[in-house]
DNA sequence: CATGAATGAGAGTTCATTCAT
DNA sequence: AATGAATGAACTCTCATTCAT
């Protein structure tokens, strides 16, 4: 009996969550109301109330398995391909940067937000843990690119520059309104120059700095 | 007579842009009010249409003289500073970073949104036309770093490459709520390692490219 | 348990088309405001626009049902009254007339709006729909008194002109500020005159024509 | 000195008159704000309440010469021209109905306002007054053409009657959104129907009388 | 668990009008 | 005589949110 209206319960409780999930992606958090993710999710707008706080609950609770999702596929390029260790941090930076043009208008909220709300203590570290998780796996995948120590200062060093580019693409290709599949063309020669250009400068400054 | 009244205006009108770029700045242009600004001015809300069609065009008003400002002190980094060409480079860089930490919210406006209205032809292609005239500046700047030919592919590519460090680096400071100069001196050296890192790539791929 | 629910929402349906119906009549569709309807229908202006998209979609849902009620009116006295056909057109032609002045101004609306709205289709074709039905049943009144074919030329220009008659009269009496009883009293002398001579009118041209 | 200014002054009111005249009649009074008759007067939205109380005054002074007009034209139709007494009474409701369509927005000002206003005494009674002097050459018209005695009852209420018609087209044809010229083509032959009908009952219901 | 009903606060914008000059 | 500056009231409409059921 309970079980059955707790399924019901986590189903619409996952409809909301897919409808927000689409709508913010699609929109932007401040342009989707609550009437519109309600009327997606096929339930009514006071419902979503009873499973999130407000508005800004639901954002944190859809960021949560974006976030998880590439995880997972930066933890697959780099622990079951077969593939030289710069080839797979070429395909971690793809993948980085295929993935904020499609969430476009949650990247915002995904990796540049403070984690203000100190109030509900769990979900907004855990938002933190996840993303330093991605940095780890991209410090990680260019520790091995570069045949650094694990735990080098240079190594915290270029991956945060190495971030910075990413990230730079990324904002500087976001207003676009080309389709992504053109855009990720457009963008593949430049970020591929990009990728040479960094990697030769990191290595270029080791050896300059082990002089 | 008419110049106590003329200068009057002058000054409602000044109040008010003061106050929309600090709110603008401070929030974020949608998260500000036609009334909140008055407020802040000191006149009433619709004192502001006697001066502004809208409110996007007051928006409009406020970044053009802050792009304009920011041309400013790159040309003269550029053409009145005695220093190797690297230089000033790194100093105009620096100066941007600086630039777009303090207008924060205003950023995305300035830098990144889409010049829509077509219709009003000249503010949207001034603003774009400024945009590009700092891209150009940074061109020049770095073209001059590296030696390299004026309208060379290569100059292109990589003047793309260093700008999307540098917006990288913006937007990921960009969230923290440190106060700018604490900001600044934690980037400084990620910045000077970044610089070194680049202009090192660069020289050497263009080496490689050579050979 | 829903029912009552259900009930209260019906009646604050009511009550905001009542209020409107009555405001708009009194003081004319642009002199009335969405607030000054709420307070008249006891409840907050934002309630109204859950029961209709917006002010527009308000006045369409009173000219409905007004409009039907009149087609209704005529309908009764051509089918059900057992009168010959030129006394039925006069009682059509008087109902017309008192239906106007009652609904004085919306009676712009109701009869002179050119229905603009093309992309709902529904709303709009019904309401046109229903005045031509309206102009219709005149048409046959009309052509039973004078004997006329069914699809003949001259029975729509005589409707026209008839029916311009009827609208002249109302236009003009419609802005005096006399109490209805009186204004209709006043008028039923005009218009009996006016029925005499455009049936003459109309009879002697048919001669004329014929001859 | 004196003069100068006053005359001045007097082109002023002028320039206000000929704008709202031309505004008003586009776009109808309520459609129009002061401000835009102050820029195609060329003057300050000000200065307009120098010369009239308020948007209201300003409606009534353009309507007395308007109608001015108007009468003239009647009165040019009736003594100046060599034709026979149909033929004028014709050509003057022609006159009326473009008239009226030209002045569409105004037309409800024009022939439909009750003169409320009764603090100010002067001008309402002389609209009031035009108003009548303009029903009265119709009259005029209609009694030479049916041959009735100058003051008889018949005559009032078929003038009535006449005027109703005239009204009743320009209200039908006032919503088209055709433009003028085709407006009255079509309207014409409608007309053209809606005279011989109406002259042909007023003759028969004559005779029948005397009978 | 879920919902329709209802609301207050607030958004941008326009208006006729007044005041000081 | 004429004006630019400035205002308050009002407009339609949207929003996130709460309440009773």
């Amino acid at each position: 009996m309970t079980k059955k209206i707790e399924l019901r319960s986590e189903e619409t409780k996952r409809s909301i969550l897919a409808a927000s999930s689409k709508l913010f992606t699609e929109k932007g958090f401040s342009a989707v109301s609550i009437r519109e993710i309600a009327k997606q999710a096929g339930c009514s707008h006071t419902t979503i109330y009873i499973y999130f706080k407000d508005k800004e609950a639901l954002l944190h609770a859809i960021s949560m398995p974006l976030l998880e999702e590439l995880k997972q596929k930066f933890q697959h390029i780099l622990n079951h391909l077969e593939q030289p260790s710069e080839a797979k941090l070429y395909e971690i930076s793809i993948e980085f940067i295929h993935f904020c043009l499609i969430h476009q208008s949650m990247y915002k909220i995904l990796f540049q937000t403070q984690t203000t709300r100190v109030d509900e203590k769990e979900p907004e570290s855990n938002l933190n843990k996840l993303r330093n998780e991605l940095f780890e796996l991209l410090m990680q995948s260019l520790q091995k690119s570069l045949g650094l120590k694990t735990e080098s200062e240079e190594l915290l060093e270029y991956t945060r520059i190495y971030y910075y580019t990413l990230q730079g693409i990324v904002t500087t290709y976001s207003f676009s309104n080309e389709p992504l599949n053109q855009i990720m063309k457009r963008l593949n020669t430049t970020f591929e120059s990009a990728f040479e250009v960094l990697l030769l400068g990191f290595k270029q400054k080791l050896n300059i700095g082990v002089d």
